[in-house]
DNA sequence: GATATTTTGATTGATTTTGACCGATAATGG
DNA sequence: CCATTATCGGTCAAAATCAATCAAAATATC
């Protein structure tokens, strides 16, 4: 059994349970205690597990395998959907902002049926996954912000003043029709507005969940940017039924 | 058997399975183990398949970089030293610049001993990491280079020369005494080459797998950038002897 | 038909992978 | 707390695989 097919059963069994012990992968694979030590310390190097004493388990990544999350579990299909509803939104030769979000990310797959896209983003984790994808990337340069992993600070808004988008889509933590868009964070709120401007054609990817949530800073109401959402109650759908633009992906 | 006929046998099996073996593929075909080994090299080269040890593996998985990874495997207690000798050189509140490469990365979980650092940094995966360790951080604006998820371009060099830093910390693909060091990304050397340029103080680091190997762009002498490895051989030693600021990380 | 070019298969030594071994370290159970 | 057991990381030699070379065979060219 070759070192490549080894893994791969290490890391479907992973996905089957969530601990493998690593004696019971000897039988499974046939390979030695040593061998099978390798290959944990490999996997664990880029990051696919996590060694534990006896074995190995699930590495919670964001970026890896969004399905494994389990916060981001709840969600996921609804994120899905909306990720490639707003991607087909996008035509071929067009440039578009990509704000930081684990919804915007679901977005970057469905991408690569476009060609020729320039993408430019402020969040680091976005830009990893763009790279894999191999979509045309560009970073405008900002402090880092650790919790959330994206670019902010006057440097940042000052570059995206001198540039002007197709398309702008943009994640939030909450929304409401009073307190429209809303996020915690001032800075990135800054951010989000002014990727508004500069775009021909802003949207707010989010699911249902963050239905009437309220944070700190609002960056947009409803009127000034449609929604893309789905699977809303009837309540919800006619608190927000006059905001016409608002897009349900089924 | 024909070339392309035997080359099309090989494909077919990867579609079938996920991976095949050279030794399976021998008498499948009827070749000889060199010939099919030419094979499997000429659909590598074409980007039909990626050859791993013992035989080659479908290429279609977007998310799996297994060169990247196997890389980053090896040789990786080498750079864990190397890492921390270079994070011993910086004192508290510099700015600092750090390349990208994965050497390079073996340095952030040190840097996290000192206060009030700011970091520069042209690596997304340096940045991801740095902002895990919550380290002060800013990315320069820059094209995203996909392969290596290192940012480069005009836009880069713009900016960089705007800054100056106490220390630079730099990869390269290659060192000898006559090639000095050596990357293969003309773009990625001239940044270096402004990294040092910008720098009141700039090192190298390399693992000694890297000794006597050249590739196209030269972004520095060894006499102008001290070099920082470890476990050099005798031969090495004496051939780089007249370097006197090389480090050896022990 | 003679000669040049390409393809092939065998051989070589270098490199990588592997499994066994051992002392060190960590978990377990009294 | 200590003793026992299991697991760990490191080293080593054997085995497998690799890249490079070269001469024979096949093919192409004139």
């Amino acid at each position: 059994m070759l070192t490549e097919e080894r893994q791969q059963i290490i890391l479907e069994q992973l996905k089957i349970q969530n601990i493998v012990k690593l004696h019971d992968l000897i039988p499974l694979t046939g390979a030695s205690e040593s061998t099978l030590r390798r290959d944990l310390q490999d996997l664990e190097n880029c990051h696919k597990l996590l060694r534990i004493h006896g074995g190995a388990q699930n590495v919670i990544s964001l970026h890896e395998e969004p399905a494994l999350s389990q916060k981001a579990a709840v969600h996921i299909n609804e994120k899905k959907m909306i990720g490639q509803t707003a991607a087909n939104l996008v035509r071929n030769h067009e440039v578009i902002f990509l704000d930081s979000g684990t919804t915007i990310q679901f977005m970057i797959p469905y991408l690569i049926e476009h060609n020729d896209l320039l993408v430019i983003t402020n969040s680091v984790d976005n830009a990893s996954m763009l790279a894999d994808y191999n979509v045309n990337t560009f970073l405008p340069g900002g402090k880092l912000k650790s919790s959330t992993k994206a670019l902010v600070g006057a440097n940042i808004i000052q570059t995206l003043e001198n540039y002007h988008f197709d398309r702008a889509f943009l994640g939030t933590n909450g929304f409401s029709v009073e307190a429209g868009y809303t996020t915690p964070d001032p800075e990135e709120a800054a951010i989000k507005r002014l990727a508004i401007a500069q775009s021909n054609q802003s949207y707010v990817l989010s699911d249902s969940s963050k239905f009437s949530q309220v944070s700190f800073s609002r960056f947009a109401t409803l009127d000034e940017v449609p929604l893309i959402t789905n699977k809303l109650s009837e309540n919800e759908s006619i608190a927000l039924s006059k905001y016409t633009k608002i897009t349900e992906a089924i």
